[in-house]
RNA sequence: CGAGAUGUAGCGCAGUUGGUAGCGCGCCACGUUCGGGACGUGGAGGCCGCUGGUUCAAGUCCAGUCAUCUCGACCA
């Protein structure tokens, strides 16, 4: 099998560079940390979006949509926010271009000058909550509960395609309550969607917990993370839902009349999601062949490709394939004939396995004769030879099996790299030769979380939901701790 | 903004002490091929990042400038 990647084990971020572009999903724009999301990558983000949405809803959440630009003043409403976001903004000062009168380009008018510039938005929080206050009166307004797909701006330093970038799609979602617990309840169903989508649909597992004071949102009270774990043993976070308190209603002046009939300041949440996701679905999965995509996410489950000799050759396998494209199509599984005569047949099996496709059928002379048809799956890289007779049951069943088996391959993966850790020393240590998740004792204080990530670049990635109750002590400074935390190096 | 590096064909790169602009991949045409990225022959494609200087002569030397990448600070 022809090696057209560098392997993941040589050089893990040129690797990741190579695949993301040959695969066809994305390539570096001439806009500064911009990046050009192509027609296959598009295609998965759009799966990612349906199923997203599709969630949203069923939890009782609509769409809605809000300006990309932002007055420059809203962002000094709440000092928390200001202080994690105002740094690195695209800012909005002028509104029209003008001829250049020394040649043949065009300048920015000066005589054009926003009275005040607009920042493009980095986050909604200010717009949303400026826009909520005239939508909120009364307890009976309540709860509101919006999200908004969009594109977002973060003048980022350094960038990677999909993990960070300049300008980035996502979804965020903004509700608004009458009480903290009701506000409360909703930042922790929607961290649990996010884990829902990522384990069941990217298959992709990870760790639910809330983040750290210090690692929290901009102002967030509380900050819920899903972490996952990707192949080089870093940790990426892959969503996070916030609980906001009442600092964006009190920094908006967003009062409402409740059951009482007293004015008490409403209760907020955010959640979101981005296009990282499409980082962590390659990041997961993907080996030295390319991508490996789970089926339910895969824009093209199944690929046929015709080995032939001639036109007629062609034209023999094409009537025989045609009943079995509409067989998959009526069952809802999406299937591509590809009877290019471009491109050869080996060719196209490393372009679809480059491209991650689920599953490969290839059919030629041979097949004809016997009445069979070569399986490939993508995940295995395994091939059988079966009868043609019956072979898109067997395709569907394959389909749900290559889900699982990715699912459970990465989980094995990453439960693999879960270390208990109770010296500093041998953490240090680990953290250099293994890496990937190190369940630790910490003493809870922000000066032992900025040692750590002094010494090692590793940060406390959250404190699981799950951490059962276990007196130790804290690694680095040897004071008692009631539960184990998740330690790791980032992206 | 600190430290380092690099700009030459669509992509990846070579180009020595200054002397006709090169290689691999890709692209186009024709032929043989077609069960794992085929092979042969021919062909197209260049403001050598930009500006200035030295020189008979600059991809090469000098100065400036712009851009990009890697490592820090920042981060979904």
């Amino acid at each position: 099998m022809g090696k057209f990647l560098t392997s993941r084990s040589e050089d893990y971020s040129q690797w990741y560079n190579e695949l993301v572009v040959k695969a066809g999903l994305a390539e570096q724009s001439v806009v500064r940390g911009c990046m050009v999301i192509k027609p296959y990558g598009y295609a998965i983000w759009e799966k990612i979006q349906h199923q997203l949405d599709e969630m949203f809803k069923e939890t009782g959440h609509v769409n809605a949509y809000f300006p990309l630009l932002i007055p420059k003043s809203f962002f000094s409403r709440e000092a928390d926010h200001v202080e994690g976001f105002a740094k690195e903004c695209a800012v909005v000062t002028h509104y029209r271009l003008k001829n250049d009168p020394n040649g043949g380009g065009v300048v920015v008018d000066p005589a054009a000058k926003l009275e005040e510039e607009y920042i493009i938005r980095p986050t909604s929080e200010t717009i949303i909550w400026n826009t909520y206050k005239n939508w909120i009166q009364s307890y009976r307004d309540l709860p509101i509960l919006c999200n908004q797909w969009a594109n977002v701006m973060r003048w980022e330093m350094r960038t990677r395609m999909f993990l960070r970038t300049a300008e980035f799609l996502w979804q965020e979602g903004h509700t608004a309550h009458a009480t903290k617990e009701e506000a409360l309840v909703e930042a922790n169903k929607m961290v649990r969607v996010y884990a829902d989508f990522a384990q069941n649909w990217m298959a992709v597992p990870v760790v639910m917990g809330a983040k750290s004071e210090s690692e929290r949102f901009a102002g967030a009270l509380e900050t819920y993370t899903i972490e996952a774990l990707m192949q080089d043993g870093k940790a990426l976070q892959a969503g996070t839902s916030h609980f906001l308190g009442q600092n964006f209603a009190k920094a908006f002046d967003v009062q409402f009349t409740n059951r009482e009939g007293k004015l008490d300041y409403v209760w907020a949440t955010s959640w979101g999601v981005s296009t990282r996701l499409m980082g962590a679905l390659i990041m997961a999965h993907s080996d030295d062949n390319g991508l490996v995509l789970p089926p339910k996410l895969a824009p093209l489950q199944v690929v046929i490709v015709p080995i032939y000799k001639g036109a007629e050759g062609l034209q023999k396998i094409s009537a025989k394939v045609q009943s079995l494209v509409e067989k998959l199509k009526a069952k809802g599984i999406s299937v591509k004939y590809d009877d290019r005569d471009t491109q050869k047949p080996g060719w196209k099996f490393a372009d679809y396995e480059l491209k991650g496709v689920p599953v490969r059928l290839a059919m030629g002379e041979r097949d004809l004769e016997n009445g069979t048809i070569e399986v490939a799956r993508r995940d295995t890289l395994t091939k059988e030879t079966l009868s043609f007779e019956g072979i898109e049951e067997h395709v569907e069943q394959l389909l749900g099996e290559i889900q699982e088996n990715i699912y459970r391959k990465a989980l094995n993966f990453r439960n693999s790299m879960i270390t208990k850790v109770d010296d500093y020393e041998e953490f240090k240590k680990l953290l250099e030769t293994k890496g990937g998740f190190f369940l630790c004792h910490w003493d809870g204080s922000a000066e032992t979380e900025e040692k750590i990530k002094a010494d090692t670049k590793a940060t406390i990635r959250c404190i699981p939901f799950d951490s059962p109750e276990e007196e130790g002590k804290d690694m680095v400074t040897g004071r008692p701790s009631h539960r184990r935390v998740l330690v790791a190096k980032a992206y």
